[in-house]
DNA sequence: TAGATGTATCGAAGCGCTTCGATGGAGCTT
DNA sequence: AAGCTCCATCGAAGCGCTTCGATACATCTA
């Protein structure tokens, strides 16, 4: 493996030169950086990590911490993953893969070690018992989804109240009425995500603004389940003309079943899906859909986190620090944590309109 | 940040005592051994990854690099990144996540910086171009899937061909005489991804051995297409009984169209699918499918360079290395690269059987 | 008992890089 | 011409760890 010191050598200048011609930090003049990057390139270099690592105690690693579970928006933690990745890269970071596999503990390991300058934590939950290691971690952290409380901590998500909002002001502009929602499998209710939580209460709350109806269903992917939740929504409410579906793998199912039951879409039943526009698109009936935006909650999460880093990236935008809350390395002991700003951006959802929606019928009660 | 320095003071020993309860490379008397494991535990030490990196010049990372793509198999795809990450962790090593927008370069970037100590390559292509930098690279990698030329590299990946061979012997079983196949995206053909010919080259071989017709048809995973190529199939081939579904994004509006078009599953058509257990499960008709054992080839993936590292694993369980389809290692001179052993570990397939394949009907020609 | 053998620990030399404070000229000013 | 200020570059001191000989002592052997 060839070494600064070797580059120097074959270029002439000191090792520091090399360095500084590498990072830039200091002003080399034109000839000789043209002739330390010709070395570099004629002999293959590559500054070596771990030193790197070593002597500016960055690694220029951001962690990501994904769920291992793989029963919920399978495509949407896959999309962040890459979005991740790939901007990170653009800032010049690699990014390490972490599942919550290991626990809490790894927060722990990665930032304590230095593998990592950041976190980016995925499918936060409500009281998320990652939390208390987030706050006393001495870097920085971003946070995928909200949890109960946001106080000190930058957090990005697809804004679901306003979500489960739009999807009602959609159906009632239609003429709609009596809703159903077909929610999330109850297992997502009880691991307190939050994030059904509050499309739900989005909808409720729009709902009675509008003086409309809500009924809603938990209810897995499966055939049967979808089966199963339909089959009470109707014998409840036979009203119901609009549907709103929050569970992505329950749109297929869910447009046999009504195509089955002799109802069209969007004739009889209107369908709004909450789910990546791939699946939208894909299915019998094009289904109006609201996007969970993947690509930007990831993108974003990258840039709150070199925003924290005061970075100014490699490859990537130049410039941009945007300022946290102050620094403050105290004289003698252990000085408490530093107090932190409080980031939470919400995503503003966005309503394509497809063919699963249509003037609500005329119902002969 | 505590260093091994403080930890030694603490435990009153010299800082190569502390790195060798650590590292256990060398015998430490039980009572040195916990009094430093206390002074570790008391001060929350936890070693620096740069420092460690540099001085013994391994990282403890696998690079993983992941197709940007989300065109195809996503679950399977996170499955197995999910499964390397296990693995890995398993063996004391974190996963660096790379996407190959970087291009082939990122090989070299990341073997070269010393940042990984080995990489694991997803969506591997016929004629790869990542190919020559693994060969020249210092570092040994795993591939999953299968290049056209494998020699000298170590690879993991489904037997697609006695996939497509067991799909077809399960359906001539029952009797099926004329079977389709419901393939890939075109665009997956045209990228020579390999594994989707495989299959149909297995398909191809056993119908012919058991003197059954054949009829291929690319497609993509919406219901549109789908319905084009089911319409061309049945329009070319009407007596056909068995079908193939290898696009698992097919399976959901396959089932939807023959419902629609009034032939029942099992009773009319025998549908086998190529898909994850869940995909199939979750379908109106349960599916007999072959799985992708994508938990599998991650683990595999990761122990293949486990066993290259020369490693041991950390908490890892133990475990024995099948031997492979090995070549031999040849005996040539030092000089140049030694030339490295070729092991393809292709992991058989298994059907599973459920309501979607039966008896074939007796046809009225 | 001198020597050989083994065990537990220490000391010191780096690993390859960053970074801070020189250093030596060139170009100004007065 | 002496004194300044800049600019470009150099030297050297680490960063925190691993690892390779010592070293010191205890135990065994002949």
């Amino acid at each position: 493996m060839v070494t600064l010191a070797e580059v120097a050598r074959h270029a002439g200048v000191s090792a520091s030169t090399v360095s500084y011609v590498l990072s830039g930090k200091r002003t080399i003049s034109a000839p000789t950086r043209e002739r330390v990057e010709r070395s570099i390139r004629e002999l293959g270099y590559h500054p070596n990590a771990g030193a790197r690592a070593l002597a500016s105690s960055r690694s220029d690693i951001i962690a990501l911490m994904m769920p291992l579970r793989t029963d919920m928006y399978v495509p949407v933690m896959m999309e962040i993953a890459m979005a991740v990745a790939t901007t990170a890269r653009a800032h010049g970071r690699d990014v390490l893969l972490l599942t919550d596999q290991e626990g809490p503990e790894a927060v722990r390991r990665v930032i304590g070690s230095g593998l990592a300058d950041a976190m980016i934590l995925m499918d936060v939950e409500l009281e998320d018992e990652r939390l208390p290691l987030v706050h006393e971690a001495p870097r920085p952290a971003v946070l995928i989804g909200l949890p109960a409380d946001t106080e000190g901590l930058t957090c990005v998500d697809l804004d679901f109240a306003a979500t489960g909002r739009l999807c009602v002001d959609h159906l009632a502009a239609l003429g709609h009425r009596e809703l159903a929602v077909i929610g999330e499998a109850p297992a997502v209710y009880e691991r307190h995500t939050g994030f059904a939580e509050r499309t739900i209460t989005g909808v409720r709350e729009r709902a009675a603004e509008l003086g409309l109806r809500v009924l809603h269903r938990p209810c897995e992917g499966s055939f049967e389940s979808v089966a199963g939740a339909l089959a009470r929504i109707f014998d409840e409410r036979p009203a119901t003309t609009g549907i709103v579906v929050q569970n992505e793998s329950a749109v297929g199912p869910l447009l046999s079943l009504l195509r089955q039951q002799g109802k069209a879409v969007p004739e009889d039943i209107s369908v709004v899906a909450i789910c990546p526009d791939q699946v939208a698109t894909q299915t019998s009936v094009a289904l109006t859909s609201v996007a969970i935006p993947a690509h930007e909650m990831g993108r974003r999460a990258v840039e709150l986190v070199m925003a924290k880093l005061g970075a100014s990236a490699g490859t990537g935008t130049g410039a941009g620090t945007g300022t946290g809350a102050g620094t403050g390395t105290g004289a003698g002991g252990r000085v408490a944590a530093p107090p932190r700003e409080t980031v939470v951006r919400l995503l503003a959802p966005r309503l394509t309109t497809r063919a699963s929606t249509g003037q609500a019928p005329r119902l002969v009660p």
